[in-house]
DNA sequence: TATAAGCTTGACTTTTTTAGTAAGGTATAT
DNA sequence: ATATACCTTACTAAAAAAGTCAAGCTTATA
């Protein structure tokens, strides 16, 4: 029942990108990498899958990165999830749309209707959080986190 | 965001066992390998860790089998998934009791809330479906499994 | 216009987990 | 006795996850 290191990755970035959406800048990924101890070629990846599945954009050559391309409010923990998992289903037999491998016994099978609803609960979980409460949450949480994003403004000033 | 094949199986083969229940009688692994078309010696392993987490008990020699300890509708498909998975964290830092590698960023991480509020939502959800539930929705669904397991039983006395 | 910052792409490797097998044993009803 | 059915430990193949590597392409800016 786990989630890949990719989907929490993905929405730790996307919480750095969230807390920088004012100032209107693009994050660079070496930075989100230092921040968060993340490697930054596999969250290179993890961008990669953010980025064509609309979420984000890139700006390319010095003093590019990326950044959100909707206001974090906007965007669930779902939307995110579902980037970079592709799915929500707990077993592959509950297919939404291009999964495979249906078991043959779809028809009279009690179980899948509990994967089913499983399925949905989750969904409606990850879509009741946005980047934005989460954003909220991380400078509630640790606030220096929102002297640094000062000072990395002020640096570049 | 998958369930491994255990828990499908053994809810699958669980409500074999409750749709026996009331006739009192243990059902032998061979019998539901061959009934849900899954590995019998795979299936060992799996009411091996269902015995140890005291959801079914077993009877050895001819004529023995599994048998559900409690009644179907005291057994939730919460219950069978834990036995089966362990857990039903999405992430390995928000840890249940038995679970390791906290990630140090604990205190300030805002999105261990998502995924701690996420298992909350899965044990409620799978809380809500009892084996009772499912096997009556199996007769529902296949009422040529009822007119089986009657065979089965005819054939016995 | 040279340079360096930063994204882009695809292939590759390593580690871990999953989904089983294999092979022997033990208990028990008949 | 013997066949039925559980019990236990170890092993293995295949897939997925988690990263690495290498070689490019864009663009701001000095």
């Amino acid at each position: 029942m786990r989630l890949t290191t990719k989907s929490s990755y993905g929405v730790r970035a996307l919480i750095s990108l969230a807390i920088m959406y004012d100032r209107k800048r693009p994050v660079p990924i070496k930075d989100i990498s230092r921040e968060e101890e993340i490697s930054g070629v596999y969250l290179e990846q993890i961008f990669n899958r953010l980025k064509n599945q609309g979420l984000v954009r890139s700006i390319r050559g010095p003093g590019g990165g990326y950044a959100l391309v909707r206001d974090p409010s906007d965007i669930s923990v779902y939307e995110v999830v579902m980037a970079l998992e592709g799915s929500v289903n707990p077993v592959r037999c509950v297919s939404g749309k291009g999964e495979k491998k249906e078991c043959g016994r779809i028809a009279t099978c009690a179980s899948k209707e509990v994967w089913r609803e499983m399925a949905r609960r989750i969904k409606e979980t990850l879509g009741d959080f946005s980047l934005r409460d989460l954003a909220g949450r991380t400078l509630e949480l640790d606030p220096g986190k929102a002297r640094k994003a000062q000072l990395y403004e002020k640096s570049l000033s």
